[in-house]
DNA sequence: TCAATTGCCTTTGTATGATGAATGAGCTAG
DNA sequence: CTAGCTCATTCATCATACAAAGGCAATTGA
């Protein structure tokens, strides 16, 4: 698509000003999760970022603004702009997980995660029986049948699969568990993925999908809450999964 | 041509050029929130807005990427930039949370932080019973000792709360939960001030806390899990009284 | 008359150079 | 060897110039 970075040669200077903002945020913040910047380390001046990614000092100057108000660097007068540890980023934030990627298998973030969505989304769960409205509900129905129909289909079960757990957390009427969204889709993302071969546990998934949908119809708190706990102990087991692929890319390294 | 002495607000000028990145975007985080820039309408062009806060286009962009990338505000080429929708904020952003300010009481925020702080803590106090470090535990037993000392004193019983909250979700080890520190911290800063004058109450949540320390020596899980819910109760009725206090300014509007 | 194209205008996006400010390093003096 | 000063380097801000693109209106064709 579009990549104008790692230009480290540049030559040609055409008069063309394509919008890079976006695509130099991007590479950078993925340099940093890559290691390539690693934490603790100083980023190289901003003159020398604006060559090496083709750009010039005000795009680098915003981008590290933009990194910095994310918590990834602090930069300080005169002496640079250094690489924060990783417990102070901002892990909730949904751009900052997507810039992290795959390389959340290497945060040790997927088990603090589903220990977290333990206590939210059962909490969720209850309160969308009590307050759901009929179009939330229906939304709810909606993505479940995309789970159903998508059950061959390993993206579009995924994605009707997130999409049934953001309504979820939007039937809650809870700004705080809405804005959990984000680590929760980056959850189903990356532990669906390694484990949605395995068809009978789709099956199993759908079940429970469909019984939640019933439970919030019924506005049965109760039975909503539990069906939440079985979904996670269905998501447990795929994280399972989902680790041991990736162990290998971890000792590789 | 923009660059007199405007103030309009903004302390310092001359032909000095102190640091005003930081004030700039507080003071237009802050007017967003105040519905100086109302949610909907489009902020003033970036070369009206450097003469309004008196400073160059540079600091009015950065301050823009930077009020983007907490989702206060949408730039559009050509355009404009519109201010979101107030579920669009990162509102689990510590830095919004205090741009934000008092005005929390008008965000119908508080509820729903009590909602995901009776979720989230009983877990986390469960989490820090089995993995507390004796570091952390003695930690948590200092703040509680700042608790009792500054009984009499109501911002010290205040900080003392907020440091031992936020120890014991550090004592969780659990990353997910850690960023949910800025909350919770919003949320004791903002209910406790309208109940501390109710000294019975605080005797309470003294000795609740000191038990809650004690639970986590034990390592009980159960009680540790206990301890906190009964401190959520509490809370919870701080809370009903920081906002009896609050309507009035409410319903002034 | 109406609709689609086209070109202009305005505002944002990017580039660049200059200068103030700040801090660590090196130097000087005691 | 320490304390204080100077200086050089780099970030922070300002100012300006121009490219890009959305919206608007005039123009043109039917």
């Amino acid at each position: 698509m579009e990549q104008q970075e790692q230009g480290s040669g540049m030559e040609e200077r055409g008069q063309r000003r394509p919008r890079v903002q976006k695509n130099v945020t991007r590479a950078i913040a993925s340099d940093i999760c890559a290691d390539v910047f690693p934490v603790g380390s100083y980023l190289p001046r901003e003159n020398d970022l604006c060559e090496r990614y083709g750009v010039s000092r005000t795009v680098i100057r915003e981008t590290l603004k933009v990194l910095e108000s994310k918590g990834m660097v602090r930069g300080r007068s005169r002496v640079g702009t250094i690489v924060c540890n990783k417990d102070e980023w901002n892990i909730l934030d949904s751009q900052v997980l997507e810039w992290i990627g795959e390389r959340i298998f290497e945060f040790d973030l997927l088990n603090c995660i589903l220990e977290a969505r333990r206590a939210i989304e059962p909490a969720a769960a209850e309160f969308a029986a009590e307050r759901a409205t009929v179009q939330e509900i229906a939304d709810l129905e909606r993505a479940w049948q995309a789970m159903r129909d998508g059950e061959r289909d390993l993206v579009g079960f995924t994605d009707a699969d997130v999409a049934f757990h953001t309504c979820l957390l939007k039937a809650s009427h809870n700004q705080v568990f809405l804005q959990l969204v984000g680590i929760i889709q980056a959850a189903l993302k990356f532990s669906l993925h390694a484990s949605n071969e395995v068809a009978e546990r789709r099956d199993e998934a759908i079940d429970i999908h469909g019984e939640l949908v019933e439970a919030l119809r019924l506005r049965d708190k109760v039975r909503a809450r539990d069906c939440s706990m079985r979904m996670l102990d269905l998501a447990a087991r795929d994280l399972k999964i989902a680790v041991e692929r990736h162990r290998p890319a971890l000792s590789a390294r």
